[in-house]
DNA sequence: GTGCTTGTCTACCATTTGGTAAGCCGCATT
DNA sequence: AATGCGGCTTACCAAATGGTAGACAAGCAC
């Protein structure tokens, strides 16, 4: 959109200007960091096809070219964030899966963790359902990527159904039911937002209850189905007066 | 991908080969309807961007320019689309509303006609998703389109409301969570099927359970909360058994 | 200094994209 | 037979797209 006259020995002066990156002092992200935040929301926002290198590095005030030098292609910066993205996911997983308590406690863990993350960064959200869309070598690449995540989550899962800490159950489903259990509040959320209707906490924390409520009648031991119980019994009884 | 060759005066052989449509004796239906289907199936797998006039045109054995004779422009085709779906989605709603029995049987009739059209059309539900994250005038244009249909239902839950059938609700908090229940398992089903586990149904017939009781539980008078609640003691006798 | 590496740039390019203009063909109506 | 017309076509086009080639500047090692 701008302008095909090129100013030889204007490079830095217009194009850091209109980067509101670099100010104050500390905060001057690299390039190449840059490139993928912005990736990244661009593709959870307007798709992967949606997403030209030419806005991607117009929104970042640099040239296409900068872009193509750091990731090769198209191709290789989608897979680059979605590395990343993965990363920041099992981050967050895994630190619920190091906590003390239950099984069924740190099973409650990960899901407040994912969901304070879905919560916090909805761009990962975006990510995943355009992944999944996309097909092909993506879906194979984002659940490669993840295997390790899952890995843990399964053996963590099998290890408590060993001890008698959980049901038996089948925990492939389980994380799947877990994993479209967000998705579909993050749809919501969107949706309300499309809609106008801002609030958007309210409905992850009804789906999260919803969620660890399943989790507990499928997992569930004497005292973590008794801790569900307790917990949608108080929430049923403060929330319940404003319907829905 | 074809040839830049044209030879003038195979206008039918080829082109009329190449569609697969055109056998038997009755089943011809018009280009028009074919282009409709056709972007339908594409925009809801691969994103509106990632549709292309040409290569729509190329499946269906007809040439870029005849899209854009019946429609004008590519967006004006999404919106064509739109339109059919919004009408094929009303008269399947409707059908629900117009039912007989008591104003719960009515709700759960609508449920389960959405499900059931979810099941046997997921494109659907792609074209929904796709057009929530294109988001601005399409977004309106769903929603003017969707209507007359939100306006009856709204309207019915209001008077049952009045009538004492049901209990005091945000209708408008209802229908979005139905429609991201419907989104969510179809989310999940996409999923499943990417990762070859087949199974459809199922998933399909858990979420719609769960979104009967969470309906139960806000609209539900008396007779409709009984219902609800033999039908979900009913399933979890039988279907409890295999975990999740 | 020279040379190498890294980051960014300008300048092109081939292909694809949505869209326009204008024509052909068959068919029904007059 | 002439006419109009809806359906589909060929022939282009301007813009945008992902990508290549090559240059220039800064920093660092020697």
């Amino acid at each position: 959109m701008g302008g095909p006259q090129h100013i030889p020995g204007e490079h830095r002066s217009a194009a850091q200007e209109s980067s509101p990156t670099a100010i104050g002092a500390a905060v001057v992200l690299p390039t190449r960091v840059r490139i993928l935040d912005a990736a990244l929301a661009q593709v959870a926002q307007r798709g992967y096809e949606g997403t030209s290198l030419d806005a991607l590095a117009a929104g970042l005030g640099v040239r296409k070219q900068t872009i193509l030098h750091h990731f090769g292609s198209k191709e290789a910066l989608l897979r680059a964030v979605l590395a990343r993205s993965v990363a920041e996911v099992t981050e967050a997983v895994e630190a619920g899966l190091d906590g003390e308590g239950t099984a069924f406690d740190r099973v409650e863990a990960v899901v407040r963790a994912v969901f304070a993350l879905a919560g916090r960064r909805p761009e990962l959200l975006g990510l995943t359902r355009e992944v999944v869309r996309l097909g092909g070598s993506f879906v194979d690449e984002l659940l490669g990527a993840l295997e390790p995540l899952t890995g843990r989550a399964t053996a963590f899962l099998r290890e408590a159904v060993v001890s008698g800490e959980l049901r038996p159950h089948d925990a492939r489903l389980v994380l799947l039911s877990g994993y479209s259990t967000v998705i579909g509040a993050a749809t919501e959320v969107e949706v309300l937002r499309q809609l106008g209707v801002a609030a958007s906490p309210r409905v992850l924390v009804r789906r999260r209850r919803e969620l660890l409520a399943e989790l507990g009648t499928v997992l569930g031991g004497q005292q973590a189905r008794r801790l569900v119980t307790e917990a949608s019994a108080t929430e049923s009884a403060q929330a319940r007066p404003r319907a829905v």
